[in-house]
DNA sequence: TAATAACGTGACCATCTGGTCACGTCAAGA
DNA sequence: TCTTGACGTGACCAGATGGTCACGTTATTA
């Protein structure tokens, strides 16, 4: 059943268009800059997967003169955390709990939550 | 460039699979449970997600007399938010400080983002 | 106006992906 | 033992995806 949320889940599938909105979140960017960034790749690559992200509406554009800008738009990543990430958060909080002189030890958000001896 | 949670990204992509992973939020199941769980796929489709699942460290297996009981790990799923979602989480919430009456709003039915710290 | 720089479109192609099926293996119970 | 139920493997297919290119349009600037 895919969600509302398909588009924005298949977009950051992808590493390329995952390090484009890494490119983003310092600020707006034209077309040529970005392609600029991925000298690997052409500029239609770089093109569709910016397509493919306003599709999403990761990415939001504006025309000035000839040369488009693009800006990163963070609500939809907000939104997988708030309708799907965050709802896994409690289960691994919970697991937290059920091990909880480990994590009291370990301090809570250090990423070495590696022991499920059950 | 791929890094080294591509293979989770990708698993993450399709909404069958998430709602494999939703399934087991509420405990392992073996395979039959979850291919009866999704009457429009063949046995064969929803085997194929699980394995990409496997691979992907989401879901871990444990064979049991001839059945196979499927459990979900959570720690993928953490990962990317810490190294992701998390990144852009301080982004929206400066964004909040702009528009903050707005926000407070919108801020229903999300698990309060508890997590701030690094 | 002419040249160039920035971006857009459509066609095209190889590979990946999601899905099916035929057939095979292994374990439990009559 | 023989049957049945649960799972695995490999082949296969249609459609999506990631990538390129030729060519076109628009806006700046000399």
């Amino acid at each position: 059943m895919p969600d509302e949320l398909d588009l924005v889940w298949k977009a950051l599938a992808d590493p390329t268009r995952r390090a484009i909105l890494d490119r983003l979140r310092s600020g707006p960017k034209t077309t040529t800059e970005l392609v600029e960034a991925f000298p690997n790749l052409s500029r239609f690559g770089v093109m569709k997967h910016i397509e493919v992200l306003r599709e999403a509406d990761l990415v939001q554009t504006r025309d000035e003169g000839r040369q488009r800008v693009n800006s990163l738009n963070v609500v939809p990543i907000r939104r997988i955390y708030e309708r799907w990430v965050g709802r896994f958060e409690e289960l691994w909080s919970s697991h937290l709990l059920r091990v909880k002189e480990d994590a009291e030890q370990a301090g809570g958000p250090a990423p070495s939550p590696r022991r499920r001896r059950d």
